[in-house]
This record gives C-alpha cells, sequence and structure tokens, in this order.
DNA sequence: GCATATATTTAAGCGGACTTAACTAAAAAG
DNA sequence: CTTTTTAGTTAAGTCCGCTTAAATATATGC
C-alpha cells in the first residue's frame, strides 16, 4: 500500500519528465521553424494516421472542419501538405505529408529523441536490461487497460 | 550493440506514448476551461519555478516581456495571478499563483496523471518491484547526463 | 428521382497573442 | 551625483486561428 504509492509517484514523476522534456524540445523547434504550433500539430496527426480527411483532423484537433480547412490550405501552399480527392468518396479530400513535410516532422521527432537517446547512452549492459524488462511490462500492462476501454 | 539499438526504440516509444497521453489530456482539459494555451504554459511555469519575475517568464517561453507582461495582466485580473513587488529589488515584479490559480494547475496535472495511474494499478507486486528499480536506473542516469551539461 | 445528409470550402469578422517602440522607475557604475 | 543599465509597462498595429453562416458538390435513403 505504502509502497505502492511510492511506486505511482515515481511512475508520475516520470511521466512528467518526459513530456516536460519532450514539449520544450519541440516548441524550440517548431518556433525556430517558422511554423506555428497549431501547423505542426495539425501536421503531427497527419503523420500519425497517415492519410486522413478534413474531418478526420478537425475531430481529433477538436476544432471546427472550417478551421482545419483553411490550416491544410496554408500547408499546401507551404508546400508541407497534398490534399487530393478521395476516390471512394469524391466528396472527401485524402490529406498526406509531402516529403518535405514529412522530413519536418521527423526532424521534430529526431530532436526530442537527443535526450532519450543520451539517457540510454549512460546505461550499463546489466542496466539496459532491467530496464527493458521493464517496459515490456508497461507494454503488458497498457494493452490490458487499453482492452478494458 | 543491435539489441542496444532495439532498446533504445522502446525508450523512445514510451517517451512517445507518455507524451502524447499527457498532451492530449493537456489540451482536452485547458480547452474545456476556457484559457489559452498560452495562459496555461505560462502558469505552468510559474508553479515549476514557485514565484518569479517576468523576465524570467519571458527567458523560458521564448517570447519578450511585453508579451509576458499582458498575458500576466489578464491572468491577474482573472484572479489566477498576483503581480508584487520584489522587496529587494523594486523594479522587478515577482508572480505567484494564487489559491485558484494552484488548483487550477494542480487539476491540470491530475487529469494526465489518470492514465498513469490505471497503468500503476495493472501490475502485479512483483511486475511493480521490477520497473520501480527500472525507474531508480533511469533515475541515475538523468542525473549521470545532467551533471555533463 | 427527389429529398436529405455528408464533406468540404469560402467569406466575413472577432479576439488573442505577438511585435516594436516609446516610456517610467529603480538599481548599478563611474 | 550623473550616467547607464536593468525590469517592467503601455500603446499601436499586425497576423493568425478560430467561429459562424452560406455555398457547393457528392452520396444516401425512401
Amino acid at each position: 500500500m505504502t509502497n505502492s504509492l511510492q511506486f505511482s509517484q515515481s511512475l508520475r514523476k516520470w511521466m512528467d519528465t518526459f513530456t516536460y522534456r519532450s514539449m520544450h524540445d519541440s516548441a524550440r523547434f517548431v518556433k525556430n521553424s517558422g511554423y506555428s504550433m497549431a501547423q505542426f500539430f495539425l501536421m503531427m496527426q497527419v503523420y500519425r494516421r497517415e492519410h486522413c480527411g478534413i474531418s478526420d483532423l478537425s475531430e481529433h484537433l477538436e476544432t471546427s472542419n472550417a478551421a482545419v480547412s483553411q490550416l491544410v490550405d496554408k500547408l499546401v501552399q507551404a508546400n508541407m501538405l497534398t490534399r487530393t480527392e478521395d476516390p471512394n468518396d469524391r466528396r472527401a479530400k485524402k490529406v498526406e505529408l509531402t516529403k518535405e513535410g514529412r522530413t519536418f516532422i521527423e526532424e521534430s521527432i529526431n530532436v526530442r529523441y537527443l535526450w532519450v537517446d543520451q539517457l540510454a547512452d549512460a546505461l550499463s549492459n546489466e542496466e539496459e536490461h532491467k530496464v527493458a524488462k521493464a517496459l515490456s511490462i508497461l507494454d503488458e500492462a497498457m494493452k490490458k487497460i487499453e482492452s478494458r476501454e
């Protein structure tokens, strides 16, 4: 019980640490890139879901279709996205990253990874083994809670 | 070597997972609250650093003093922050969260913790022990890389 | 086939966050 | 004690992202 509380707190702390580093590094990168956070989040969504329609995006970004449509406009003009007709439904559009867009997002991800890779490098083989084991335990736990949702 | 690569990738994946859940849950919470992301990030900084001056904030948020001053203005009016004179340097201001502001930030943090706590609950005692060990290994590694910076 | 629903775009307009420049006041330097 | 530097505010103006409302075009239901 008392131990569980302590454990929960160190897990929380690690979530904080990962999140803070990630956000900080991403925000810095995006600011320097000249693109806005809104544009970045949109491209991130497209990256995560591969191609998707306008309404898929507005749903996940919790905003209106109109807003997404306008954002996509600018990103198409900037050559970061393509917007093509969905062959199965000619009302719908299929939004995809261009090569340039994909490179941009992947760079932003790599920036975040710099720190976590440093962390990995600081471990001995034995430590690495123990941490790997823990990560796979967490993987299992995640599958368990997601199947419940 | 080949194992290290694999390890690095699962660590990266966990950083992604934590970050994605965190950001998603925070963004949702903040949107529903009526405050803006800019206001939220500012209050988050104040929370992390306890009291701090305008220029401390603008430095960490990578923006101008003027921008921060105006944001703080609105948050003082909204009764989320106090802005008082620094007794040691009467040019400077000391920005602090009000009770209401602190509650808001702590709620936003608790929202993020819902998921990670579910994860913790899904572990057996033995699994918990192994994960706890791994987290303390990562703690040590972090101290090591931070002392190098 | 006609009415309705869906997917998206366009236009107008609002509010917010940011920038620059000028300003006030206090501290530090000489 | 004057000059310079530092901390912050204020004001004007810009740009961006968002919203609402109307429009277009395609798909679906009866």
